[in-house]
DNA sequence: GGAATAGTGTCTGTTAGACACTATCTA
DNA sequence: TAGATAGTGTCTAACAGACACTATTCC
């Protein structure tokens, strides 16, 4: 329940003389992973820091959540700069809060994760085009292994997302946020492939999202030659499996 | 990577006289939903509101986020002070993080589920007694559907809690954390029926979750009459169910 | 025709719900 | 012995990985 509870006199007089008081509070900011297929793999878009600290390192973008803003609209405010897109997939990923994850002061950051498809891309993504850039996911966790590139706790923030995406990829409809509109089954493949780091088979990918597809009637020609086109399939978004 | 980056000399000066900067900022607080099993059914501990706003309502317990004290810290400070209990399985739950979730002033809560076994639990929770109460779930649950009985959103927050409890209990290690270190099959099976709110069969649990149980040599005389008594067993702590 | 990928169908091992049946205890 | 729950074993349907085999395209 909880639609529109009727506020008592009462409690409407308190509050108009209640005044907040002034506790040493955190900072808190929405800080958003940004994955996209790329070029046939998963990339996720990281700025690189300007200033100290951690000058230099790669970081996942961010910015302090607005008074009057909810914590999700913060995130969507900072895609939009990031991105200049509107509308995607954002999932809140989890709440990293220890002291001394920033060195400047105390920041709580509100980790989201979203998931656009690069055709919706416009032009442009921020002011320094320089100082964004696109990480192959796969390769960056790789090299993660060996050296310190993320700024602050990004490595984990990275890590904890994508053990998010590989336990969901089976029964949510992820895999299809980061595909346009119209896409192949191996385009689909792809995504579980770079999602999951692995190599699977076509023919168990068709089987398991079938139900959740719509074949568009049309066929596309493929890049390699001497090779059969593939069907055009649209995500059937009406298709919810169970969980 | 990431375990004792050397900080420039460059940076370490910049951070010398770097002061935080005074944005409007939110209030952080950490929120608990504090579950046992208690008389063989799934309770919750809430708190009655003593003040407006929501007052006589039930509410979540929890506390704003010291300065420098992590989130998860703060929230088992409040476990600690409402259960008397140090140590419990503790896991982020969600951030709400709405403006206007609490008509005060802007709050955003951090909510982490506690699972506590009953048996674990010291006497008084807490300072006035009469103000704390264990509520049974699935009786709250169905109360829920009519009447308004929880305080701001944590009546959103209780189903985030509730859904997350059901999608895990089959891959994690939940039904233990809510019992004591020895226990029987059948009250195993209740922690699994309370949770997910159906009748299951004693058979099934026994298969599923034997790899990761210990037969402590004991057997339990049973509540009922004219019954065999039940073996006891122990959770092994060293077997870890993929995921 | 041959190379190459698209897509179908099927085999198999695992898992989860259901339940028949046996085991063991106490009044 | 009867009543009751403990616990074993098995049937079955759903599912997922593997792969054999067919289909279609272009050079």
């Amino acid at each position: 329940m909880r639609k529109d509870r009727i506020v008592p006199q009462e409690e409407q007089e308190f509050l108009n003389h209640y005044s907040p008081k002034d506790y040493d509070r955190p900072s808190v900011t929405a800080d958003i992973l940004v994955f996209s297929m790329i070029d046939k793999k998963l990339h996720i878009l990281l700025i690189k820091r300007k200033g100290h600290p951690y000058k230099d390192y790669w970081a996942i973008p961010g910015g302090f959540v607005g008074i009057n803003e909810s914590v999700e609209d913060a995130a969507y405010r900072e895609l939009k700069e990031e991105t200049n897109i509107d509308n995607a997939y954002l999932e809140q990923l989890y709440t990293f809060g220890n002291p001394n994850r920033d060195p400047r002061m105390r920041v709580i950051s509100v980790a989201y994760i979203a998931l656009v498809s690069a055709s919706k891309m416009k032009e442009s993504a921020g002011d320094d085009a320089s100082e964004v850039c696109w990480f192959p996911v796969n390769d960056l966790l790789e090299q993660l292994e060996t050296e310190d590139i993320l700024a602050f706790d990004h490595e984990e923030i990275l890590h904890t997302a994508i053990s998010r995406l590989r336990g969901k990829i089976h029964y949510t409809d992820i895999a299809f946020q980061l595909l346009p509109k119209e896409f192949t089954m191996r385009e689909l493949m792809e995504v579980y492939e770079e999602i999951l780091n692995t190599k699977l088979r076509l023919t168990n990918i068709i089987r398991d999202t079938a139900p959740r597809l719509i074949f568009t009637g049309e066929y596309r020609k493929n890049d390699v030659v001497h090779c059969r086109p593939s069907k055009v399939y649209t995500f059937n978004k009406d298709y919810f499996k169970k969980y």
